[in-house]
Formats: structure tokens, C-alpha cells, sequence
DNA sequence: GGCACTATATTGGTCCGACCAATTTGGTCC
DNA sequence: GGACCAAATTGGTCGGACCAATATAGTGCC
């Protein structure tokens, strides 16, 4: 689902949702490109492509006398987003794991966002917090000023790490809680808190303490999808297959 | 200098430090497979894969009429390494905010694997910890056993998301900056302090604790390395091209 | 001159067949 | 059972070919 209309795309694909669901194990022998062209009905260019695209991901080693899976731990960063993908319900424990590195970095990005920020930008962010704060009764639409105000404070800080590593992960993982329609249900003030605590530090530039509030707010979301996806794994047990 | 042997994955380097440089701007025409294989002397195939491993790496977008370079800020993070490798002196700003974002990573993972651990995994840590305290007279030494505390807590901590983001960065960066030599000038009781506040952490089971003291650290850690390259950067001017 | 349209050239995507060198495999011999 | 060797397998590369999508240059019109 996740790439273009290639065909080395397209294997690239199978194979590497397949080795992430674990059908082959670190170490074991991968087939043979001759072999996956025969499968696929499919040229040995068009194999090799896709190949290297997975050894890219770090999935395989390719070697002559032939390829092997390597570890899903030793993988590239790349690998997540497909790896939350792979099912219809989303693996709480990755989605908890990825949500509380995200508040880290997130929590980093605003401080030396605030701290660093130009009068103008101050006004921007001072601005974008006001608007959230006009349309904080309704979750699903407040998103996108959201990562409006992300964006601004993560080019503000300017920390190129952090903005890759952000690329890698931020759209697949959203898009795809969206998707599944994991709706987190945050207590009415969090935000409502958050964002004055925001608008406070933003006047006094104090960017400790506007980390602080995003990290607390992550970590009250991580707790609200937590719950979400619990339950929704709950109803879909009692009702499977599109009831 | 990064990768293996074979044709394709050496136009790939070169292509993919070429992009790196910004020889070609954000939004270029990329040259043609065509004209890529008469100038490497290869054939397309081999160009083809190397370019599909420049797509894999964000760098490219590729499209029947043509490729486009892409931004480097919207690259995959594997770039970060190749992009620290670029000169032969390294960029103080990114090593900063590499350290920087390695630290809030670092102790995150240090507080969780010091929190979760199972007892015996807590004995380990602390032989770790004692063992680097037995040598902290000698930074160099000390690096293998460093590692080995870092990747205890990561193998505790168990965070996919961490760990596959430190695959792409741990190695190159430590590499790139021994490669280097620099060799930055901690105080001497900077260490000792952080071994110790460690030790009584794990006897706590304070990961809290921990944690803070591991940021601190890295924060030292930064100014000193910052430093360091300034120091160089300095030498080097002084003294240009191998006196 | 500026704009819409069209024919042409260019480009990426795929396939086929072939060769080489490295590795794996299987058998042989001790 | 282990060391050694020959054959089959495998990845890496090449060259040429075709198609469809895109870009380009050219044309004619307003």
C-alpha cells in the first residue's frame, strides 16, 4: 500500500512486509533473485531492484553465493513505519514506544525552539498557540494547525537530526492512527493546560518549561492511546471481521 | 568510503556525496541513467541501482521523464552518516545537535532499562558501571566497555523505535570522530561523578536518577566536543593541508 | 508577443540473454 | 569424521531492445 506503481516497488513491498512478519528468520538463506523473478513473473533487473532496496532497509545481505535476512533490530529507521503498517491493529507496545520518543524529541525541539526563536518567530508560534487554543473542543480538526505548530517550532530549532529522524517517522505513523481511526480521549483540560502553559512560556521565553508541558501532554497522550487502542482491540475481538 | 565493492553501490557513493555537497539544488534536474552510465563507464543497470538506492535514501525522486534532487532536509536519516563523513573536518553544528539528541535518547533509554531491569540484568549493569570506573583515567580504553553499558541498557530498555534510530547513527558518528582523533577534554571528575551517581541509581532502582545524570553528562560531553573540533578547526587553519 | 496545441525526442521501467567471479554444495578420498 | 576438490548455484555486470510516460521544441493561432 505504501509505494508506487513499479513492479520492483510493488516486490519490494511483499518481500519486505514478509521478512518483518518474521517468514523468514535472521540468518536463514533468502531465495535466490532467479528464483523471486520466476515468482513474481518477473525480470531479474526488476528482482535485483527491489533487492536493493530491502538491503537499503538493512532487512538482507547480499552476497554472491547468495543473500541473507538479517535482524529487524539491526534494520534502518526506515523499517517503522511498515512495521506499524503490517497489520489492522496497530502493536500497542510500538505505538507506546514510538509515542514516548516522540515526546523526547518533541520536548527538545520546543525548548530550543523557544529558546532560540527571533522576536518574529516568538509572534508566529504566540499566534498558531492562539488559534489551537480557539478550536481545542474538537481533536480531529485542531490536527492540522497542530502540525502547523510543529513544523514552525521544529524549523525554528533547526536540529537537522531530529528532523530526519522526524521525517522517517511522524507522517506513516499519524497517517496510520488516523486510518485505523484510533481516537485518543484526552481529558478536556490536558490541552486546554498545555496550551496556556505554552502561551506563558512563549512570553517569558521560557523554553524549559514549555518542554516540560509538551513532554507531560505526550506522556498523557501516550496513556490515551494506550487505552484507545486497548479497547478497540477489545471490540474488535467480540465483533470480528467487518461485522 | 562506506559501503562494499560492487560497481553499482560505488556510483552510488559518489553520486550520493555529490547530492550531499548540494552540487546539484534542491529541485534539479538529475542527470539521465543514460548519461550517468557513459560517464561512470557502466552499464545501466548497475546506474539503475544505484540510483534506486538513492531514492531509498530520500534523496532522489524518480519519475518516467526524469529525476528530481529532493532536499536534504527531507532525506531519510541514513544520509546523517555519509553526511558527517563528508570532509575531513567535521561540521560543529551537527555534531552538537547530534550529541544533543543522542543525550535525550540516552537517558530516556537509561531510565527505562534502569527501572525495568530484572535483578540479574540490574548485577550486570552494575558490573558494567564498576568495571568503567576501574579505568575512567583513560578515555580512549574506556570506549569498547562504554559501548557495552550502552547497548546493555538498550537490550533492557528494549525500545525498537531507539534502537533502530541509533543504528543509523551510533557507529558512523563514534567512527567518524576517532577517525578524526578528536578527543574531547572532559574534566576529570565529570566521570567519576556520572559512574557514581549510576552505581547508587541501579542500587535504587532509580532510573530517574540516572537518567538526569546521563543527560548532564552529555551535556558536558558536548561542550567539550564542541571544543575539541573548534580547536582543530583552529590547528588545521593555521596549519593547512598535511604540514 | 503570448498562448494553446501537437509532433518529436528524451527518459525511466522492464525484459531477455549472456558472461564472469565468488560462494555454496555435494561428492570423493584419505 | 574431516580435509580436499569439482560442479552447480548465485550475485554482479553488461548490452541491446521495447514500451509508456514525460518533457521539449515547434507550429500555428489569436
Amino acid at each position: 500500500m505504501s509505494s508506487s506503481n513499479t513492479i520492483s516497488h510493488e516486490i519490494a513491498d511483499i518481500l519486505r512486509d514478509e521478512i518483518l512478519r518474521q517468514r523468514y528468520l535472521s540468518g536463514d538463506r533468502f531465495p535466490s533473485e532467479r528464483d523471486l523473478a520466476a515468482r513474481f513473473d518477473a525480470s531479474r533487473g526488476a528482482v535485483r531492484e527491489a533487492l536493493s532496496q530491502l538491503e537499503q532497509l538493512g532487512l538482507i545481505h547480499t552476497q554472491p553465493g547468495g543473500a541473507r535476512v538479517q535482524s529487524v533490530n539491526a534494520a534502518s529507521l526506515a523499517v517503522l513505519g511498515p512495521l506499524m503498517a503490517l497489520d489492522e491493529h496497530l502493536d500497542p507496545l510500538l505505538v507506546d514506544q514510538f509515542l514516548q520518543t516522540f515526546a523526547v524529541l518533541t520536548a527538545m525541539t520546543t525548548k530550543n525552539a523557544i529558546n532560540g526563536a527571533s522576536p518574529e518567530q516568538l509572534i508566529q508560534l504566540q499566534q498558531l498557540v492562539v488559534e489551537l487554543a480557539s478550536q481545542s473542543d474538537d481533536f480531529e480538526a485542531m490536527q492540522p494547525r497542530w502540525r502547523e505548530l510543529l513544523e514552525a517550532m521544529s524549523t525554528i530549532a533547526d536540529n537537522l537530526v531530529v528532523r530526519l529522524i522526524s521525517n522517517d517517522l511522524k507522517a506513516q505513523f499519524v497517517a496510520q492512527m488516523m486510518k485505523l481511526g484510533v481516537r485518543p480521549d484526552l481529558k478536556r483540560g490536558s490541552i486546554d493546560r498545555l496550551l496556556t502553559t505554552l502561551r506563558v512560556s512563549i512570553n517569558e521565553r521560557d523554553g524549559e518549561l514549555a518542554g516540560e508541558a509538551m513532554q507531560k501532554h505526550f506522556e498523557e497522550l501516550r496513556e490515551a492511546v494506550g487505552e484507545a487502542i486497548r479497547f478497540k482491540a477489545e471490540v474488535s475481538y467480540k465483533a470480528p471481521r467487518r461485522a
